[in-house]
DNA sequence: ATAATATAGGACCAATCAGTCCCAATTACA
DNA sequence: TGTAATTGGGACTGATTGGTCCTATATTAT
């Protein structure tokens, strides 16, 4: 029935696009640029992922699954909630160190080069942060039973005030700002949080 | 000793194409695009710019001038250093209303898509992120003394937050926050601000 | 053997990009 | 009347873009 098989790994080769676009953006990243990376002949890429913009999506949606998955397992091995929301802040730190960790993240880069343009890239931003939210969600509703934050502040306000610190702190590394500087914000949006009612 | 006067408005076309880079990104606004939309020639434009990449240094620098003039502007005219912060972070609720508000900020914009690539670039949204830094310092030593503030926070850090607040908000403005979450994570904040020691 | 698929590679496409150069006409000052 | 500068417009450049098509070869299952 079948022919010859597809000799490369098609999650793989969408990996290393998923680090090309992170690094440098949907336009900035040329047809060129991914055939490189990816170790394809035009004639397997195009045959397998149709086109730049939707391989674009996989990639996309790799991000998410990914990003949320990694938040997740955060969650369930951390000591506690508290512990995670605010690992989960200050850990934002470390992107300072090296150029990698400077890309900032796929979703809000996304977010800003594209989403106002293409409404299905818009909805796959919106669905992908709403995700991380949840998490969130989560991780301040457990906190809350615990104690260490005040159950009547409303979740799901807190729940997108972290989102809105991550993301802004995110910016500031690709903005320049110093490790010590992203870790005290980090710390002081964590202990505000511990005092909302 | 002269020759012909220029017959256009050189800050007129470069407030223009100030525009057409804050809705479009650097890349995305094409030379034809800019000339279109400042109505001029090509001849004209070389002459007066140099180049897309340098006038769009003229954009930053004017955007910076434009931006932090708002935000003096607004703290001296406020009716408290504290209500100043308020409406800088309430406000930003209103950028949801139109497609122009969806933009962002430029400086945030420019530091996603480009700063990574070119030092100039880089050090020019650093300054313009800087300047507005002090300006929510000064709010927050004002604020301070004033006792809306705890004395005894670190008014750098603060500042920090408020930045980080404020670029947290636009990018979540962008992925299609809609107004009420915008302003209940504005309002949070600031409330956060008044608990912090 | 045959059908079906994948492979690498290259030719080719129309479009776009930023930028340069040249032109003839225009408008100022000296 | 120089001369100097700006004007719009077009020709043109070399490079790059994403994408299609074709060829020849290779590998699988039937």
């Amino acid at each position: 029935m079948a022919g010859r098989p597809r000799e490369f790994d098609a999650d793989g080769a969408r990996d290393i696009a998923m680090q090309l676009f992170w690094s440098q953006g949907y336009d900035a990243t040329s047809l060129s640029d991914l055939l490189t990376a990816m170790g394809l002949s035009k004639s397997s890429f195009y045959q397998t992922f149709e086109s730049k913009l939707s391989l674009f999506e996989l990639c996309l949606e790799r991000y998410k699954e990914i990003l949320v998955g990694a938040m997740s397992k955060g969650l369930a091995n951390a000591p506690s909630a508290m512990a995670f929301i605010n690992f989960a802040l200050v850990d934002v730190a470390n992107d300072t160190n090296d150029p990698l960790g400077r890309r900032g993240c796929l979703l809000m880069n996304t977010a800003a080069e594209f989403a106002q343009r293409d409404p299905e890239i818009a909805r796959c931003v919106e669905a992908g942060i709403q995700a991380t939210r949840d998490v969130f969600l989560e991780a301040i509703t457990v906190a809350q039973a615990a104690g260490d934050i005040d159950s009547n502040a409303r979740t799901e306000v807190l729940a997108d005030y972290l989102v809105t610190i991550v993301s802004g702190l995110k910016t500031q590394v690709k903005a320049g700002a110093s490790r010590d500087q992203v870790a005290n914000i980090a710390e002081l949006s964590v202990a505000a949080l511990q005092r909302m009612t």
